[in-house]
DNA sequence: ACCTGAACACCGTTCAAGT
DNA sequence: ACCTGAACACCGTTCAAGT
């Protein structure tokens, strides 16, 4: 195995901030949200917990760090640039976030944490910014762009949320057949609800069982963003 | 203190599953997502461990029963009755439901699960028929119901969520001054963002200091609807 | 049928001690 | 400055034993 400084090192490879939280993204995505604890993490990494501790304030503090690390990555690598109007722009950063999220999915929770708890913070701002841009292109009026962009991201993190965690349900159904699996299972529950009490959802069982999580994903920011320039009447 | 039966009795109201969820939900509102443990539970319930798992098979199925019950309750006080157009409703249920995650937040990661890994337990159809039939009155064609439902769905949960977090933040802060001191942190921060790469988030923090929580969630449903009814060409 | 409470395995975090 | 690892307080859950 080649070091990062190019020579071979006995055993350990010097512990570093960056390190800890690339092995504790690692420990996210193969385990799940209980797969992060500092046993793991002290095993992984051979060392004790006292090491981890002097590069990291807590778990809470590592969490933050990994998931501004992932969000980061995810908006930079904006195939943004290439989609020629600002509407496939927003498609396209909202499509990233989506696929981030659906690869991730302990980033849902994480993501609506620091939303709320700590707007402050360097994601919140990151994501805000990265779809605000997009909405003042759009020629939505100065007055609404909070409002506008809110919409949007609220959409964007509660739609993928609810989404990114079917990805890594029970025990990470990854492939396409456990996917498919897991919507019939849905849509054959709805079909069996009361007809008294759930006329809707009964109707609507068949169109759930179709559905492609990212079309319908991608069909909700349209409707956001068809409601964005109707407001505006435009 | 008066018993249910009227009678008074020695120590125990006699444990049942009813008793034991109704102290796990005053437990989530007072202490917060950490508040409940099965310790403080079987000191306010005066009983072993043993007992609360004798009517309750774990710590999950209580949190969904939680769940489950202040949704129902929520959505049973509609005051969608009196509104008499769909619109109307449709702003009346998802008040309702941004109320009682603001008033318990622990609701809103537990929302996001249920719906994600378990949509077809009791909370998902719950919320989807209530939303599904205002959406059907609408007007709405048959083939659009499931989308236009999911959007307005994932838009509720996504902002109720969001918004919810800062009600119960770190300590509680219940009384206006403090949602006013933290709304104005927000605005500071974002004001002091860098220019270059923030020029957006900055322009727009006058705006986060001046929004109101409830108007701006309304806002945002009725960006949705106006999408909904603007797809539809209508 | 319902409840008791000691015990188990595991968790995040601390801290005196080493280098 | 950086790391070690035993120890602490706390967690969800189990289970033999009681009534």
């Amino acid at each position: 195995m080649a070091t990062r400084a190019g020579r071979t090192q006995r055993r350990t490879e010097a512990l570093s901030r960056e390190r800890i939280i690339e092995v504790a993204v690692e420990l996210l995505d193969s385990a799940g949200d209980g797969g992060l604890t500092f046993r793991a993490l002290t095993e992984r990494l051979a060392t004790g917990p006292g090491a981890i501790y002097w590069h990291v304030a807590n778990k809470g503090e590592l969490l933050e760090a990994a998931t501004d690390g992932v969000i980061t990555a995810a908006l930079a690598a904006e195939p943004a640039e290439q989609a020629d109007s600002p509407r496939d722009r927003i498609r396209a950063i909202a499509l990233g976030l989506f696929e981030a999220i659906d690869r991730h999915p302990w980033l849902a929770p994480q993501l609506a944490a620091q939303f709320s708890r700590k707007p402050w913070g360097p994601v919140t701002p990151r994501i805000f910014e990265s779809i605000g841009r997009q909405v003042r292109e759009l020629g939505v009026p100065k007055e609404n762009w909070f409002t506008a962009t809110s919409g949007l991201v609220h959409y964007i993190l509660g739609a993928a949320g609810q989404n990114a965690a079917n990805a890594a349900s029970v025990r990470l159904l990854r492939t396409e057949d456990e996917r498919a699996e897991f919507v019939e299972a849905v849509a054959k529950a709805w079909e069996e609800l009361d007809p008294e009490e759930y006329p809707f959802t009964r109707a609507v069982a068949d169109q759930a069982r179709e559905h492609d999580d990212r079309e319908q994903f991608l069909a909700g920011i349209d409707l956001v963003l068809a409601g964005i320039t109707a407001v505006q009447g435009q």
